[in-house]
DNA sequence: GCCGTTGCCGCAAACGATTGGGGCGACTGG
DNA sequence: CCAGTCGCCCCAATCGTTTGCGGCAACGGC
């Protein structure tokens, strides 16, 4: 019962025919009489005939396969990212490699040239925290597996990728507080130099000056990690410190909800006495006391984006040539308790 | 530049000898002289010789990829789970392949079915809450696809499988609750008829039992949907029938969220009035205010588990024989503030 | 000088499906 | 009656790597 699969040889031995000729009778091929595509088609099916799938990526020198190389899938956005790509991909019948980096640089190296050796059709890749060195995307490009980044922005510009609005979404988030009558924004954001935190600060810094109010260095704390604990530590010792501050924009939710927490301690009341605003719409957000308002992004379509055109570059080899597309898709700013103290104006 | 990328039989010719030599030399086998090794090894490194993936596949006939087939991804326990799995999977060098079923039987099936045929050397399957026929398990064991179920347990004892003890998870829960004082513990759980709500609902009544407190059929109340809406308007309207009730374990954190939203809609103050135990651990009920007394499941724990026996299925054949080995790790019972009303006893 | 051993390497057959290029009958039309 | 056409099927190569089974030369022991 256990024995070998049944091969293309076992079915045209049985019917004295060739595998050649099975193999295009079960193809539906024009050149097969209708008797013997029939005979075929219910040996094979009674037989529980299934192609041998090696035997037929190693023919078409193609997997069906998309490889996803990301720091973390235990992460709300990481994992929204993730859905979106399995559910592109699987629309168009291709499976998908998933692999962690942790943010270690050695393992993102490691796992993108392995992955460049043929594992996969294509490649998506969110770089680690700690990538500075963009050597094995050469590689990947030079031996010309389709890549394409997703979420993180890196410095390079030969490379398709698709990233979210920061610096529009942080500014809109700004010009929110700006509007609920808050005056002297402080801003978050992690010790990172990535093109993120940068188009954050620039979007925040960018809104106070619309609105003529100053840029004052010092509003600006950084943490060394993003976590709720080190949230809270900087935003307290930042509140008690700088008595004036009334609004917190955080370059992420887990900051945010750090600042609630400082404020908690504190004594002050938000929205009234302190306005915070995160980024990245966890659900946790919409849970706290008060619900806390942030920027969304939109992680699946994100994903399902750099999937479609990783797919293009992956069936139509030399579709972009050697244009690289970048698409930048747009956050929204969801208003909820945590910065809402003028009514509603319309 | 962009030309094929080489051959075995490209370094052969150019250095006189054969493919075999040129395969044997790569692979360091000792019947080839030292000299032309080290000039294989050179050419290749000169040629960035790297192994055609789809040939080593095809003869070996093994992909070192396993699947994993889950409801979903974007889920904060199920992506522990899926973390566990990549990790193990990376320290043994095998790839992982992640297929999302939303719950969809129909889809589930496919996917089965489909990596069944031979995309990946074993299968790591977490059915569905929709699932009722296991047809497709059956058609699994039959082909040979060596496979394990993780987290959700079937009624079938013809499987593999790692759980965790929702039993015992309960029991603790509930009885955490009768030692802090609690005597009307309610229980919200969800409408499914899943092993893991029947075991909870178990660990639930002989926690009761164990401690002399009654059975009470009409203190048990389901939801439609799991969601934190749910949780909140079931137990409303429970507490307004059942004003003595003074507990509630729900199975799932966001019920027990749910569930902490409904007391504060009706005024009643947790843990003094109301006590609130959930299940899952979610990053969630450490931000809540009160914070959630919760049942742990160790995810990542339960995916590397599952994957470290499905690969003792999958390289030593026969090795567990007609006997399916079940793994059933522990909870945790970590008590926060939503249940706590007593001081520490030691 | 002959035979056995050893070191090194090549031949060719796998692995299983796919496909271009035939080939062989039967049928058709002039 | 013959050439051309068409329907239907087979042959054999192909994808790239691996590996069992040799084979050939050099060398040593007797």
């Amino acid at each position: 019962m256990k024995n070998s699969p049944p091969r293309l040889k076992d079915i045209a031995l049985r019917l004295g025919v060739s595998t050649a000729t099975v193999s295009r009778a079960l193809r539906d091929r024009p050149d097969i009489s209708a008797s013997l595509r029939d005979k075929v088609h219910t040996l094979a099916r009674e037989l529980h005939y299934q192609p041998n799938v090696f035997a037929r990526q190693f023919k078409a020198q193609r997997h069906y396969c998309l490889g996803v190389v990301m720091p973390h899938v235990v992460h709300q956005y990481m994992s929204q990212m993730l859905s979106g790509i399995l559910k592109e991909a699987a629309a168009h019948d291709y499976q998908v490699l998933v692999c962690e980096t942790n943010h270690d640089y050695a393992r993102e190296v490691h796992l993108v040239d392995q992955l460049a050796a043929g594992t996969v059709d294509g490649l998506l890749l969110c770089v680690g925290n700690n990538t500075r060195d963009y050597a094995h995307l050469t590689r990947l490009r030079h031996n010309g597996m389709p890549f394409v980044l997703f979420d993180k922005d890196i410095s390079r510009p030969d490379a398709p990728r698709v990233v979210v609005d920061d610096f529009t979404g942080a500014f809109n988030a700004v010009e929110h507080l700006v509007e609920q009558g808050y005056r002297h924004i402080a801003h978050v954001q992690d010790n990172l130099v990535s093109h993120a935190s940068q188009k954050r600060l620039k979007g925040y810094y960018s809104a106070l000056k619309k609105h003529g109010l100053p840029k004052d260095p010092t509003l600006v704390v950084q943490v060394d990690e993003v976590s709720i604990a080190n949230g809270r530590c900087v935003t307290e010792r930042l509140l008690k410190t700088h008595t004036r501050v009334d609004a917190v924009f955080a370059i992420t939710d887990e900051l945010a909800i750090g600042a609630l927490q400082a404020a908690e301690r504190l004594g002050l009341r938000v929205p009234l006495e302190l306005g915070v605003v995160g980024f990245s719409n966890w659900q946790i957000g919409e849970v706290v006391r008060p619900t806390l308002t942030t920027v969304s992004q939109p992680g699946a379509e994100l994903g399902l984006t750099a999937t479609r055109l990783l797919l293009q570059c992956v069936e139509q080899p030399g579709r972009f040539g050697d244009d690289f597309p970048t698409k930048i898709l747009k956050t929204k700013l969801i208003i909820r308790d945590s910065s809402r103290r003028l009514p509603p104006t319309d």
